[in-house]
DNA sequence: AATTAGCAGTCTAATGCTTAGATTGCTAAT
DNA sequence: ATTAGCAATCTAAGCATTAGACTGCTAATT
């Protein structure tokens, strides 16, 4: 529907206003953009693009600002976007340095994207349908205090405390742990609970602590996560100017509803996603952009990986630095679950 | 140094402010104090109590505000505080609903007390001094990739990732770990490290991981750490009206330097700590003051359970919060170490 | 028909002035 | 030593003014 020099207007528009964050006159598109036309033409067409809803004006005689379909138009048609080669080998560095550990490099990966984009950043932990157990471990803290350490697939491991009716030492609890291992080890929650039938009270005490975790762990939707660079976020004049929407920030923040709100219902397999604006389901970050990209083996074990500002935001740098950081994560995790990726999943 | 009433002057311009949040006039403490005084009088006094640097004025004809050392000695003369019956029961009440899990346990004393004192609240975990290796645990992922999981005394659980030079399998692993916790278990690292000196390639490399995830725990200083409120104490009229000082608590917490920023090098044993304003060590925390308290069990395994806000802070609710929550933190951490705690240790 | 130069009109943001209200500082009386 | 009373001081809000930045519109130009 746009000319092609309608939108070339709007692009430039979008390109110096996310740098400006001050509206944009007529007078510095016609230096900015490759058109030779005056500033009175680029005024008309502005008139033009504010009435189909891609500008609008903070009041009469004032400078254009983007609305979420220009910066939907902008960030369409920005193309392939590749991470230079200095901060991809920068990246690597840093993630060989971290030594095996998923919380390290999810911690890692938060950081540094928040950093590098100076924005929020949110990655969630890589997520099974439905979780397997691969060993279980029954240590004597006390008497009848014991902890349980369970390891599902993907190196996952979780604890919790169990207190038993009478005393029990360690050997029994050892020799209780060989057996529920021989039966259970490999197995999924279903599988599990139909297998209950003959267990001595230990033993079903132990089961029923294991399947309570299991169940919380299938139902964990993105609850686990790395956040950062908030402080970032909040010194973008947006904010800086705004303290009522500083303050909702924090408090979506803090509440851990942050995840709930940006993870769109339904996320794409392959690349990166952008959300602008309105087109965010939740309403309470209609006046955010998402950047978010999978990261796993699809199928098998996903997590997200995201950055979260002002819809005005560096997008073409988000992009490529969201997208390069989750090929990255693909390698990690395939490694966790002990399987090859497809290539196209590898970073360079 | 200061007179009966010069004190009781002090005090009630103190808790006026503490609630107000602006210069408390001569003519409001007339009606607050139990002395019959005029306005006047009050202004005498109030020269006097700006000379010797109590309080201070915004400007010339204002009314005071409370400096440190004003509030030092409000703090000094507040006397006992209890925790109203009802929001201990209250307290109880969720702590019994958090099943067997430390981290539960902290997280939800962290946001319990930031909700009910609106400030920032910091729980650090509980640390020894060396920490002993009560079971170690290695487990298959792929062909020679395996996941090390140590348990240490106090029911603490770390993992990490380990490569082997070649393929190994589970069974190799297990008769690897049960050789390993016989002559391990139970000690701490400087005892493991004289002790590594026949060990299979294999075991040397599950020994180095242990000691290295040993000293990265004995050097560990109060970094992992429960951290709830932010978004209560950004929401006070100090910092809502500064942002540049929002923007800086707010990079302090994510660089995580406010944990070290504001536990005091010295901290008592018994009992809630108040450090007020400029007694804080790092400078960076002057605006702010710190309710603290030890918690744990002295000379074995202590954390510490804190708030931090503005100087004009609800310096009663807050000490008797912290003190509570403190107490039955005691309870969780004896349960965990398997220890008796003295009687004044336990909450009523 | 599209573009543009030129200028009047519009809006913001900064500055200074004025005023009402709150509170102290001071002095003289008690 | 205390207090009543009043002038002096300071803030915060409202209002008017002005400079500067852009646009919108019209008439001329290509």
């Amino acid at each position: 529907m746009l000319s092609h020099r309608s939108e070339a207007i709007l692009k430039s528009i979008v390109a110096q206003y996310i740098i400006k964050a001050a509206p944009v006159s007529s007078g510095s598109i016609t230096s900015d953009s490759e058109l030779n036309v005056s500033s009175a033409t680029i005024r008309n067409e502005m008139v033009r693009l504010e009435k189909e809803g891609y500008i609008t004006r903070p009041h009469h005689s004032s400078g254009s600002v983007p609305l979420d379909k220009g910066y939907r138009i902008y960030v369409d048609t920005l193309g392939e976007i590749k991470l230079p080669d200095a901060e991809q080998r920068m990246i690597n560095h840093l993630f060989h340095q971290v030594e095996g550990e998923l919380d390290g490099w999810l911690n890692l990966a938060a950081t540094l994207l928040s950093q590098m984009v100076q924005n929020v950043a949110l990655v969630t932990t890589p997520k099974t349908d439905a979780c397997q157990l691969k060993h279980l471990e029954v240590i004597s803290l006390q008497d009848s205090l014991a902890l349980l350490i369970m390891v599902f697939q993907g190196a996952k491991v979780r604890q919790q405390l169990i207190e038993f009716e009478g005393n029990i030492t360690q050997d029994e609890l050892k020799s209780i742990a060989g057996k529920l291992n021989d039966v259970f080890t490999g197995l999924k929650r279903s599988e599990i609970s139909k297998k209950t039938g003959k267990l001595s009270p230990e033993e079903k005490k132990i089961i029923d602590c294991l399947l309570k975790e299991m169940e919380a762990e299938d139902n964990r939707q993105y609850v686990e996560s790395y956040l950062d660079g908030l402080h970032y976020t909040l010194n973008q004049p947006e904010l800086a100017h705004n303290y009522g929407q500083a303050l909702n920030l924090m408090e979506l923040v803090e509440q851990r509803h942050l995840v709930k709100s940006i993870i769109p219902s339904k996320i794409e397999g392959g690349g990166v996603q952008v959300v602008i604006g309105k087109e965010n389901e939740t309403e309470s970050v209609h006046d955010y952009s998402v950047v978010i990209s999978q990261y796993g083996l699809p199928g098998e074990a996903t997590g997200t990986i995201s950055v979260v500002g002002p819809t005005r935001m560096q997008y073409a740098r988000t992009i490529a630095t969201v997208g390069y950081l989750s090929l990255v994560l693909n390698l990690l995790v395939a490694k966790l679950y002990g399987k090859e990726i497809p290539v196209e999943f590898i970073p360079d």
